[in-house]
DNA sequence: CACCCGTGGGA
DNA sequence: TTCCCAAGGGT
């Protein structure tokens, strides 16, 4: 053991042991293996921040419907936040569709494989512009979600969780552990691992393929001292208002009357608010006869 | 950088 | 039942 984090044999040793364990239990997903960017653009928008078993379905549906960026380009925007049904976060599917138009006006309607050219789209940031070019394009760049900055903290820091925030030192370290070969092979390997494996909570160290090869299980498994986050309020919050305002308008194909939306939430003043901050969002519209939409 | 932005299922 | 948290992004 040397006084870096891992030295070259140890992550010879990891990506092997990871590759290998991919090979056999990667979970078969429509989105990948399907030589298409826009499938996997997305998957990723709809992942960011949801699971997978409630991607699925909505996902099956989406690309049924919208099958090219122009596809779901030449719809309002509406009809995507519609379609995103309960996935949450709607502006994620606002975003999805302006990501479309811009593929559409500016990259011929493919998805473009540049880095930056992801980058700039809407609803595209460092994570899924790697992941896409990464996945769809089999390129080389570290991808960096939750589920590998957890492997990377147990694996060679020997810490349980990640940091709160994303820092430069950790980008170093996982930048370090990205292979020069089969880069995006462990993007997808390593995130894997986290996903069914190497889990938040319960982990599963007697099934995984790297628990002699990682400082957390040899400490003990050791848990941080204070909880690594404050659980966070949810019930009266905006974010709960505007869910609930959201999916009253989903509900309806056509426009919704005021007293329909009133119904939703006692408190007017807060309601008022949120309507109104939908209203800036560009999620909902409202019509010259008062009535509102999505 | 801290905070805001939905939703529902599992422990 | 309460609480955690899931392939983040934008401001």
């Amino acid at each position: 053991m040397s006084d870096s984090p891992a030295n070259g044999a140890d992550l010879d040793a990891l990506h092997e042991r990871v590759l290998a364990w991919f090979e056999e239990n990667a979970r078969v997903l429509p989105w990948r293996g399907v030589d298409d960017p826009w499938a996997v653009l997305v998957s990723e928008l709809m992942l960011q921040q949801t699971p997978v078993a409630r991607v699925l379905p909505v996902f099956e549906a989406w690309m049924a419907r919208w099958p090219t960026p122009a596809s779901l380009a030449a719809d309002p925007a509406g009809e995507a936040v519609r379609a995103w049904g309960r996935l949450g976060y709607p502006r994620r599917a606002q975003r999805l569709h302006a990501a479309a138009v811009a593929i559409t006006e500016h990259h011929g309607g493919e998805v473009p494989s540049d880095h930056a050219a992801l980058l700039a789209l809407p609803g595209v940031g460092e994570y899924t512009a790697a992941a896409v070019a990464s996945f769809a394009f089999g390129q080389r760049h570290v991808v960096l979600d939750t589920n590998v900055r957890r492997v990377l903290a147990r694996v060679l820091l020997g810490q349980a969780h990640p940091a709160r925030s994303l820092t430069a030192s950790e980008r170093r370290l996982a930048d370090r552990a990205l292979p020069r070969a089969d880069a995006h092979r462990w993007a997808a390997a390593s995130m894997e691992l986290g996903a069914l494996v190497c889990t938040a909570r319960s982990p599963r160290c007697t099934e995984c393929p790297v628990a002699d090869l990682c400082r957390w299980f040899a400490a003990g498994r050791p848990e941080p001292d204070e909880p690594v986050r404050r659980s966070q309020a949810w019930t009266g919050t905006d974010r709960q208002c505007r869910g609930r305002l959201m999916a009253v308008l989903r509900e309806h194909e056509g426009t919704v009357p005021k007293v329909a939306l009133d119904a939703t939430w006692d408190d007017a003043t807060q309601r008022e608010r949120c309507l109104d901050s939908l209203l800036d969002d560009g999620l909902v519209t409202v019509h010259p006869d008062g009535t509102f939409s999505l």
